[in-house]
DNA sequence: CGTTAAGTTGACCATTTGGTAAAAGACCAC
DNA sequence: GTGGTCTTTTACCAAATGGTCAACTTAACG
C-alpha cells in the first residue's frame, strides 16, 4: 500500500527505466513541437516522429495530447521562477537586480524552447497556466516587488514602479530567446547574448543607480 | 490595358464594394484567429464564423489560408514599422527616442492583435515573413542605429550598443500586447500601460541622458 | 526456463481540416 | 425586365488529426 502510494503519487521519478526515458524522450520531442507551433498547432504525430515512438506508444505515457502539455508546462514554471526566488532581501540591491537579469538572460541562453513555449502559452491567453500565474507567480512578484520598493524607500536604488521594473527585465531577456528569428537578421554577430549582457547591465545600472535627487 | 492593370496591381483597395466589405471582414476575423492560435492553430472554419461567412465565400476571396496570413502580414508591416521611420536624426536625440518609445507604446495598445501575429510568426521562425525583415526591417534598423549612433559620437546621449537599445524598446512596449494574460494578472491597474508609459520613459531617460564620464 | 506484467504496434475510427465543383441567388447595366 | 456577371451556398472530398483496441513482443523475476 505505501509502495503503491510512493509509486503513483508524484509521477515526477515514479516508474522504471523504459518508463523514465521514454517520458523524457517525449517531453523533449514535446517542448520542440509546442514551443514551435503552439498547443493547438502541434500534432502527435510530430512529437511522435521526433521521438522515436509510435503515435500509440506515446498515449501509453500519456493521456493525451493535453497532458503533455500540461506536464511541460508544470516542468517549466518551476525552472522558469527559480531566480526570483534567490533575490536577496539582505544582499547588495544593484548587484542582486543584476545578477536576476543575468540568471534570466542566461535561462533565454540556454532554454530558448522554454522560454518559446511559456510566451506561446501567454500569447495564447494562458488558458492552462492562468491558475499557476495567480497562485505561484503572483505572490512571488508580490514578495519582489515590496523587496525592491524597500530598497528604494531606503534609498539604495533610485525610485520607480518595482513591478514595472521586473516585466521590463523579463521583457528584455525573454526578447532574445522568443525573438531570436528577428534578432538573428539584424544582428551580425555569432552569439546576439553576449552584447546583450554587457547591454542590459548598463540599462539596468543607469536605471537603478541611487542619485542625489 | 492600363485600366485592367490598375484594377489587378496592387489588390490594396481594388474590387467592388462587396469585395471590400467582405474582405475588411475577414481579415478582421483572421486578425482575432490567427493572433491567438499562430498560424497552424487557426482553422478556415474559425474564421469563417467570426467573419460570418461560409467557408467557400472565404475562399472565393482569397486562395486559401496561407494567403489571408499573408495579406494580414504585409498589411502589419507597413503599420508596424511607421513609427521607426519618423525618427527624426536633426531632432533632440532624447525626444526623439522617447517619442518613440510612445509611439510603440500606443501602437501595443491600440494594436494588440498586430502584436500577438506579429510575435506568433518571429515565434515560429518567421518562416512567412523572413524575407520583409531582410528587405524592409534590417536596412530601416541600419538607418536608425546609424543615426543613434551619430548622436552618441557628438555626446549627446550617453554611449550604448544602438541595436540594442532598439531591442530593448520593442522588447518592453511589445511586452504589454503580448504578454498582457500575464501582465493583467499581476497588475490591478486597469490600465497597466499607463503605468508603463511613466514607467518606460523614466527607464530610458536615464539610460540615455549624457553624462559626463 | 516459464509465467506474468510491462511495453509496443498495426489496424482502425470519428471528427476536423483545407479545399473544390457546380448550381443557385443577387446585382447591375442596358 | 432581361442578359450577364458577381456573389453565395450546398454538397462533397481527401488528407490529417486525436484517440482506441486487441493482439503482439519484450522485459522482469522467481
Amino acid at each position: 500500500m505505501e509502495q503503491s502510494s510512493t509509486e503513483e503519487a508524484t509521477a515526477a521519478a515514479g516508474g522504471s527505466r523504459i518508463q523514465r526515458r521514454n517520458r523524457a524522450r517525449i517531453s523533449e520531442a514535446a517542448l520542440d513541437v509546442f514551443a514551435q507551433h503552439g498547443y493547438r498547432g502541434a500534432t502527435l504525430d510530430q512529437i511522435a516522429e521526433r521521438a522515436g515512438l509510435s503515435k500509440p506508444n506515446i498515449l501509453y505515457y500519456f493521456s493525451g495530447k493535453e497532458e503533455i502539455h500540461v506536464t511541460l508546462l508544470n516542468q517549466l514554471m518551476d525552472r522558469w521562477l527559480a531566480p526570483l526566488r534567490r533575490i536577496d532581501p539582505d544582499g547588495d540591491p544593484l548587484t542582486e537586480i543584476l545578477t536576476y537579469v543575468r540568471r534570466k538572460l542566461k535561462m533565454s541562453q540556454k532554454y530558448p524552447r522554454e522560454s518559446r513555449l511559456f510566451a506561446n502559452e501567454i500569447l495564447q491567453g494562458a488558458p492552462r497556466i492562468a491558475p499557476h500565474l495567480e497562485q505561484d507567480l503572483k505572490p512571488l512578484v508580490d514578495g519582489a516587488a515590496a523587496t525592491i520598493q524597500g530598497w528604494i524607500d531606503a534609498g539604495r536604488i533610485a525610485p520607480t514602479d518595482p513591478r514595472h521594473l521586473i516585466f521590463s527585465i523579463w521583457a528584455t531577456t525573454q526578447h532574445y530567446a522568443d525573438f531570436a528569428a528577428q534578432v538573428g537578421v539584424l544582428v551580425e554577430e555569432k552569439s546576439p547574448t553576449d552584447g546583450a549582457e554587457q547591454f542590459l547591465t548598463t540599462l539596468f545600472t543607469r536605471m537603478l543607480q541611487p542619485r542625489r535627487d
